[in-house]
DNA sequence: TAATTGCGAAACCGAATAGTTGCATTTATA
DNA sequence: TATAAATGCAACTATTCGGTTTCGCAATTA
């Protein structure tokens, strides 16, 4: 099955699951507790973010953590560099407006 | 219905569609021919487009030129932020270790 | 050793999705 | 005015999605 990070990030639980362990890697029962879904849903949450790289789990005994791959979200920032392009240069060209307004030519 | 950015970005097309009118707008028939599928599969995601603010038209005669919305787009931009903090940090302290190992303790 | 805990996988279900075909409507053109 | 072009909308369809329930397995604990 194709997984995109894109499709990844489109579900509002995925992308809380991600906000959530951004910082501490956790157990999918400790995710789970913070939604009111089902342990098993979030399991297969985490298994497509699993399966577009965006989260990486690492065993420890019968626990498992999961904890977020930050590289992959850099995948988003660079797809978006294109559009960043284009709204600072929008922006320079209605700053050298407004400065072309503030100071009229002689 | 409730449209959201995210869902909106997960299909490959409307990305495409997306990249597409970033820079001129479009009309659906000339949109559609860069792509396999119909027209009005094309209308379909102009719609959701639509809904979701990422793109405004502009009726001319009985053509319609769709544009994208790219302030919208920033939007994504922000939630990414919270992450681009993340992995500047981890950047610099990855920055920070390479330092001590180039200068070990006297 | 027996019971409990943490977990993933499979089967199932209703809703949403992306696509098609077939219209109707408005505008331009012959 | 008759025809063609540009478009949106509705109905239908196959597939995917997000969720639940049930189960099996491995690791911990009583």
């Amino acid at each position: 099955m194709r997984r995109d990070i894109f499709q990844a990030i489109a579900d509002p639980t995925r992308r809380a699951i991600i906000v959530l362990i951004a910082l501490q890697a956790m157990t999918p029962n400790a995710i789970a507790d913070n939604f009111k879904t089902t342990r098993q849903a979030v399991s297969k949450h985490l298994r497509i973010l699993t399966e577009c790289e965006l989260v990486k789990q690492e065993q420890k005994g019968r626990e498992i953590y999961y904890s977020l791959e930050i590289d992959k979200m850099k995948e988003i920032d660079m797809w978006l560099e294109q559009f960043r392009k284009i709204w600072e240069t929008r922006f320079n060209q209605l700053d050298n407006l407004l400065s072309t307004i503030k100071q009229p030519k002689k």
